[in-house]
DNA sequence: TAGAGTTGTGTATACCCTACGCAGTAGCGT
DNA sequence: ACGCTACTGCGTAGGGTATACACAACTCTA
């Protein structure tokens, strides 16, 4: 059993992935690595969905068996950590743009671009406040991106926890919905249409008032593009920003 | 088995608790209720959390065999569904504030108010748009919130999503962090404050600039209430719809 | 009164995670 | 060179999960 001398409170897999905790060299060589195990599982997910991720469905892939996993990770529940972590992988680098609001809208945009590449990341349960080393890289440049705002650190961070927060869900909605949506077959309509046309079968004029009139304009029925939601939302909540940052100046 | 007569293409279960499909009258008369299984069902969750909440334990709280329940819902993830339809219960009555901005940041309250009682809710996987009762009536009330403003019902729509989205993403965060952070014994120090001092040891100053500024200002050492962030969220949204509905006049 | 449809349940299948103990390996101190 | 010791991988086993299916009991309808 691994010592807990480094002090972080963090489980030892996570250390591990932070490039803590060298290799006391007694035993045998290991015959995996941390990132083999994290790259089968995130194959896995990719190919199959988060739920087809079983620990000896992993194993298997490696053609090791179930039990030697848990030489690397003390728990799925790390694992799936891990797995977030290379998910996100590491952010856009060089230079974030000089205006804010550019910067800053980039940094959007590449984080739902991650997530875009790995749908399932929405749905592996956060158990802990972001403490892996991609996810601090985004923080990072997140934070660099606000770096010549008025706002304080503790605000920086609160905007950041914010749109990344509006990444997650917007992505959620939009690609897990459709892909449950797709999985039934109903491919042809926008999924915002066949939900459109299911209120109205269940509402009626008297009880929903406000729905009923909603559905009658028939803004629902157009299609519009999975990013127009993300476009939407994300303009919102940067020009709530930009009215504290205006307000401090 | 039940047929799927109604049209709505929802499962046998959420049409039951839209009062559709009355019972055929041929068989034994039921000895459960869809709503005692719910009721039962959010018991357990609220009791033990979620993950407690299984078919076999549902069932023997209620004295039936688990096989039972499926006479009700047709898989487990219905009945989840039906749960968090009950845990948000319907939305607070009577004509909401005149102003758009206090009624629609009551409303979002309110919201947060119904999760709070039910913390689990937010770790219920969801797969459908909202189509509960509950959850529409919600939608009605944030709509009426809205009625007034120039914006399109598209628009409403996205701005409910916004903000639901936010409450759910910020529960989850305080309130399901929080609670981790109880189960293992660490109470008196705020979460913030720990998670602080755990990147304090994680980052080094030339990888990680901008995150080592913000810790050293100490400005997330201050414990702040888990209303603090709910509250800035949610100023900074709704500035950005204002300034979108007062764009428009 | 016969039939039919519905209900509750017991059994069985196919998974899942993971605690534990054992065998084998490789480096360290002597 | 020789244990000692720590570490690796793995087989077994236990306790959990959801749910498909067959069957008996029941009650309404024809």
């Amino acid at each position: 059993m691994a010592t807990e001398d480094s002090g972080t409170g963090l489980p030892a897999s996570i250390e591990a992935a932070w490039g803590l905790r060298e290799r006391a060299g007694k035993g045998p060589r290991p015959g995996l690595t941390l990132g083999r195990i994290v790259d089968a599982a995130v194959g896995i997910a990719s190919a199959d969905g988060l739920g087809a991720v079983s620990m000896s469905r992993v194993a298997s892939e490696l053609g090791v068996s179930t039990m030697s996993l848990y030489r690397y990770v003390s728990a799925k529940d790390e694992l799936l950590t891990l797995m977030e972590d290379a998910a996100y992988g590491p952010p856009p680098p060089g230079e974030p743009a000089k205006d804010w609001r550019t910067g800053f809208t980039d940094w959007a945009w590449a984080l739902r671009t991650s997530v875009a590449r790995h749908p399932w990341v929405v749905n592996v349960p956060i158990s802990t406040p972001p403490s892996t080393p991609n996810s601090v890289a985004w923080m990072e440049r997140g934070l660099a991106c606000l770096r010549r705002t008025n706002l304080s650190e503790g605000e920086k961070i609160s905007v950041l926890m914010l749109v990344s927060g509006f990444v997650r869900n917007e992505a959620r909605m939009t690609f897990d919905i459709l892909a449950a949506h797709r999985r039934k077959g109903q491919s042809l309509e926008s999924s915002m249409a066949s939900w459109a046309k299911l209120l109205e079968k269940l509402t009626d004029a008297e009880r929903f008032p406000a729905v009923t009139a909603a559905l009658r304009t028939g803004d629902l029925d157009i299609p519009g593009g999975p990013d127009d939601e993300f476009v939407f939302g994300l303009e919102r909540i940067l020009d709530g920003v930009e009215a504290l940052i205006s307000a401090r100046s």
